[in-house]
DNA sequence: AATGAATGAGAATTCATTCAT
DNA sequence: CATGAATGAATTCTCATTCAT
């Protein structure tokens, strides 16, 4: 089925509500290992079996460690997955600076060029991944803390354009910016899901973003 | 938590799936308003809880029917959901449909809009409903068979494109198309998601689907 | 009601059967205790209730268990009644195995007398156990995986006979043995049912037994 | 699963307690007809289906008729099942006393194999089917009346005994001729579970029974 | 810290039975 | 009388979470 608890239970005693952190800071080495491994296990165990078998028994199996392990770490199955969520706009993000770092100097065209392939990089093997996650991000973001991730893409893309902003020919706002970054994260989902060749789709997507940008209505 | 339980899916057991019929095909009047309420009381419940919530005694519930009588139309819960999502899909061909109709002898622009105008209806109220369905849709339609509605809808943007190729700067084949209804789609989706107001939203789609026909790289 | 239900048998739809295995390989000490009492309990419902009130709940509190344990270690409640006819065929057997190291050097009376017993206390206090484990045992057997118990019963039982050959006045083959075992079975069943004194029981599967190997039609 | 639920629910309104009967008596040639081919569908359905599956609407289905129609002559599944039981009993019954005509004047041995094919007869194409109604037989006595047509059978078997008396080397009285019948019915049972050809199966029961009856201990 | 057995609320699903048509 | 849609209590089964070891 298709469904979604949350489990409030205080079973037998009463307990402070444990705050929706992470439950323990991997300070040590190995900690920071048992974290990725598992935030890797909840990403391929989502991607695989779809919301369906995304369990946490499940996740702890894939990832190898007892399910004991996955709640020494994360205090339950939302901050899990909010961290997951996190981890995949950090590596957004960190797309973005690169690809925003190898543009300097660069024209408009290279430069969408190069983001686009960065972020299709970052998007590889994800896509119904991603899905799920923009799907529950607003419910989770009301119950944990927000760090806008999403705000600073939304810059890095902005000062991109920026540098261009002659050859535009729509007005470099927000509105701008958001429609890029939605066509341009639909297509590399779709693309990914139907295999299409990265190249293809880079190419397709550069067409989207470039006329988007250059086209202009009166003739 | 954010979860999804079905009962078919324990890991490692292998289970033909059901097919995807709805278990009784309702000959009398009675049964047919039935299903279409269990559907559209399926449909509010998940818009209004979200995966938490979208179980099968909160649709019972909301649809004002016992449980048995989700059941005796539905095999399953996800065959349920499927029928959901079929049915959005039955909209959005509608819509396209009557946009087609009402295009007819409109120049591209004013097609455009017509079709974005209507597709913006047909997802009014129903933005993460739409997200969650094109999330499972890729899991059910394996389990189940799948009427490919997709391909209609692609059949008759494909005739419309083709009474403008004579302007249209791009080829006219189902690359173009897809990118067109990938876009379109993503580009509602975000907008009802964040509430912009439908003219806000119709315009900024329009440009960027003309500008994806319309733009011509070589200066 | 006489009623049955597998959620597995939509009748029409097809579903590959579970695998037999115990879901969770009991590791832990406490674990294969928990089988124990749990299968166990399952025994008592069934001989106390009847086929009403064999269901997993009643079992599971019979057990002192939550229902969740059950669940640990069946996957669903065929196996659970599989493993329950598992068990009473590994008793059986073992009756069996004691009656012949008793019998050795006995003389063909005795040896009768022993085995009858034996199967008599293994099937004690089980009477419509039994009764419902026969019944279902073909279906189950069917799906799931057969450890054919009943092939090591005859081979002992065969080799019992043999040690007697020159007394017996039919063929020791299998389809002997066969018959034996059901003679045996039956009249042990139906005593129990009928609260018959085991020594009279005794008695009367004896010179059933016994008459059907001794007697000689001719003369 | 294997269950057994006996719904004694009155929703909604209070009804006096339906009579255990049959809820109608069929005087109509045609309802006589619908009695007989629900009966008829019941027996296959737990014969194919097992306990699971043995439900009034596969019933009703397997029988061609609605649900309805079966509650319109069986108030709740136990009298119908109940109905199954007695029916069976009667074909034994009826099979005895056939035998019995037939075997007026003829020797013991041919006089057991008359009755022997008749049970067989009488058996056919149901093995699992008497497994099952012998299981439930008692709790179904418990609350509907009992024609105890099992006295009578012994009756017919007893007076057959009583004819060969002289030859016959042990008492006749009801422990033997009630070891005759279960040693015959399980006989049977088993030969039809394993498809024993009849032919072989009426010897070796024949064996049996004569063996049972004609051996004499001392010498 | 790690493990994994145990828990039990809650969700999915069944099926005997009723009753309006 | 027949039909079959509807009901809902009872049951099966899941999975987030706890806790003894």
């Amino acid at each position: 089925m298709l469904t979604n608890k949350t489990r409030v239970s205080h079973p037998g005693r009463i307990r402070a509500q444990t705050k929706p952190e992470v439950r323990k800071q991997p300070v040590q080495e190995r900690s920071r290992e048992t974290v990725a491994v598992i935030l890797e296990a909840a990403a391929r165990v989502l991607e695989r079996e779809g919301l369906n078998g995304y369990n946490t028994n499940a996740i702890a199996t894939r990832a190898g460690v007892s399910i004991g392990s996955v709640y020494q770490y994360f205090p339950n199955k939302d901050s899990l997955t909010m961290a997951l969520i996190e981890k995949l706009e950090r590596e957004l993000l960190n797309a973005a600076r690169t690809a925003a770092a190898q543009a300097h100097g660069k024209d408009l065209r290279r430069t969408l060029a190069l983001v686009i392939r960065q972020l299709l990089r970052a998007h590889l093997n994800r896509a119904s991944l991603n899905r799920l996650l923009e799907l529950e991000e607003d419910r989770l973001r009301r119950s944990f803390s927000d760090h806008n991730t999403t705000g600073e893409l939304q810059q890095i893309v902005a000062s991109l354009l920026k540098q261009h902003a002659a050859k535009i020919k729509v007005p470099v706002n927000t509105a701008t910016v958001q429609d890029l970054v939605t066509i341009a994260r639909a297509m590399i989902d779709t693309a990914l899901l139907k295999d299409t060749p990265a190249s293809v789709a880079e190419r397709r997507v550069l067409h989207a973003l470039s006329a988007y940008l250059l086209w202009n209505r009166k003739k």
